[in-house]
DNA sequence: TTTCTTTGTTCAAACGTTTGAACAAATATA
DNA sequence: TATATTTGTTCAAACGTTTGAACAAAGAAA
């Protein structure tokens, strides 16, 4: 078993051609005659030839490989956005190599060196809830390397993102509660430095003002959105001289820690005190309580996101812009908010 | 801003040496003064200076880049082994590439051709549902590119192999369910055609023999474990004139769905039907009631993955044999089969 | 001083493709 | 028949590294 690569020159040797008119008979190039082909075709299958990509993409200067970054795949949101993006780009010959930086600067970093290094065509990327600063970013575009943010970008960079309206589905969140009769809504919210969260935050307070609600300090409170800080804050809510009545939590694993405190304070969700968290992570819908929540439309957050950067690749004199894709959210209301039954009675 | 790629040539005419100096003193190589290593490292910071894997992988006939094949990643256990497969791997200077099967036998065949003709050094993977055939997997061992299975592998392929003991699992299951007076005891099961749901039916057949109880073909449900299909099987088991009083399910997500079906019955769990999952999915211990379940060693198996990849590479004469890595399962009892009240005793 | 060793570098080939230019043969056009 | 065009292939360079051999200069040993 001679474990020997096999190489265009082998396939070759063995037709007695040359090594050039192998590659272009494989490439079906039009001026190789069809006997060529069909001959070179079947030489390759014989000798169980695998084409090599490193020194295709090596000389070609193109590597056919994007590069994904996303703060952790065991979410239901990431990995329903990634498995998009892989779909639409293998439809086109790319593949993905997937990073995790675990929510992490550092590991952010070495992630988008890596990828740089093995000469990806293109980075799609959600950014971690550690990172503030963006020199790594902007090597990649200072590379000519097309960069597509999604969910969490700073749009600082002037590149392309796509993402939800983050302001409006606070207010969606927000005209849900009031309308079940909450007067006390707290929010359970990421960290003001990531734009979204921002974002969500300053939709909370304004629809807050818009329904005359209070807009108080100690009802907002920053955190990553883990389960365990999502209980944390429960209970500092709890603690609270005038508890709130409503809490809006900015992310679904967050909801369920305070709906955990809720419980085991025993505590009536929806009837005391309503709950609303954000991203449609799959649990949400089978727990008792099920937990409402705002869907982001992972999907279509992949599938634009893989087509913007076919579009950006494509055209040959394109440069970095600002350009940004908002899809509309949707509020998908379930047990812990529906303080009137109204899902019972349909 | 030139966008020109700066290579080592670059950096070898502004010090007035040779490319193949700066590549030996980029690979700190003995023979290079101090003086040069110093002011090519210098050079190459002020030009920006990015490597060319695709280069340096073709030339050393090594890409440093090792292909992951799981079934698919938005699942606790899987995303556990990878997150660890990276960390181990990464330390020592290797990437990996992520690749979904989602569960298709042909795209698990496309995600190896992708693989291999990416050049990775070695592939670790855990095989799709669907999988009978090994003539891909074969492909991989012909090529002579190390190839680790975990959790769900076939050994007649007589490679590297990484699981837990699925048979005693069984076995720990029946015994604790035993212990709890159930009498009847079902078993929602994965295809028997995949190697660890065979043996985990062959656990449960054997341990309910050696406790003198019944082993009946209506209490054994195959299916491919979705929630869904936990739906349907556990509606079946309701159906029979003799219902059972344990149900044993060899996944998690299928068990929630079970769970899901006993709530709509107003079935009490575990009082007149006791529960037992498989992989402790962080939802088991999150909804109510908690559902036993057990515990694979995610951590450890991803490590170990990477650990023998690694051995395997290292070995200039090694030569692919079958070497089974077996991990002790452990049960975790939770409120869905404590019928005794033991937990809350304590 | 001569010879041997060490040090620091250059040289040249190689890794496996791709690709435009060159070229000969076959075919078409005048 | 002479010329132009088309067809099918070869040639040679290139992509950006790496690496063993070669080599000159400097230092050590005799």
């Amino acid at each position: 078993m001679g474990n020997k690569k096999v190489t265009i020159k082998d396939i070759a040797n063995v037709l007695g051609i040359t090594p050039s008119a192998v590659s272009k008979a494989l490439n079906n190039h039009p001026r190789i005659s069809e006997k060529t082909k069909v001959a070179v075709e079947q030489i390759a299958k014989n000798l169980n030839y695998q084409p090599n990509h490193l020194a295709s993409a090596l000389r070609k200067g193109k590597s056919n490989l994007v590069g994904v970054i996303v703060p952790l795949t065991n979410s239901n949101f990431f990995s329903s956005v990634v498995q998009n993006i892989e779909e639409v780009l293998n439809k086109k010959g790319y593949n993905i190599i997937i990073t995790q930086s675990n929510e992490s600067y550092k590991k952010e970093c070495s992630n988008i060196d890596t990828l740089l290094y093995t000469q990806v065509d293109g980075i799609i990327a959600s950014m971690a809830n550690e990172t503030t600063k963006l020199t790594h970013y902007k090597k990649i575009k200072s590379k000519g390397v097309p960069l597509i943010l999604f969910d969490r970008g700073e749009n600082d960079l002037g590149v392309d993102y796509i993402g939800i309206d983050d302001y409006k589905s606070s207010q969606l969140v927000i005209e849900h509660l009031v309308a079940q009769k909450c007067k006390r809504i707290a929010h359970i919210a990421g960290y003001s430095h990531t734009r979204i969260y921002k974002n969500r935050i300053r939709g909370y307070k304004d629809a807050l003002e818009k329904n005359a609600l209070p807009i108080e300090k100690e009802l907002i409170l920053e955190t990553s959105l883990t389960l365990e800080e999502g209980r944390k804050k429960m209970e500092l809510l709890l603690q609270l001289p005038n508890r709130p009545d409503a809490v809006y939590v900015a992310g679904d694993y967050a909801a369920l820690g305070a709906l955990q405190v809720l419980k085991e304070h025993n505590i009536k969700v929806p009837e005391e005190i309503a709950l609303v968290g954000f991203s449609d992570e799959p649990f949400t819908s089978l727990i008792t309580p099920s937990i409402s929540t705002i869907n982001q439309h992972s999907e279509q957050i992949g599938k634009l996101a893989a087509e913007t950067f076919l579009e950006r690749i494509e055209d040959p004199n394109w440069k970095p812009v600002l350009n940004k894709i908002i899809l509309e959210p949707e509020l998908v209301v379930r047990e812990s908010s529906d303080k009137l039954g109204l899902l019972k009675k349909q």
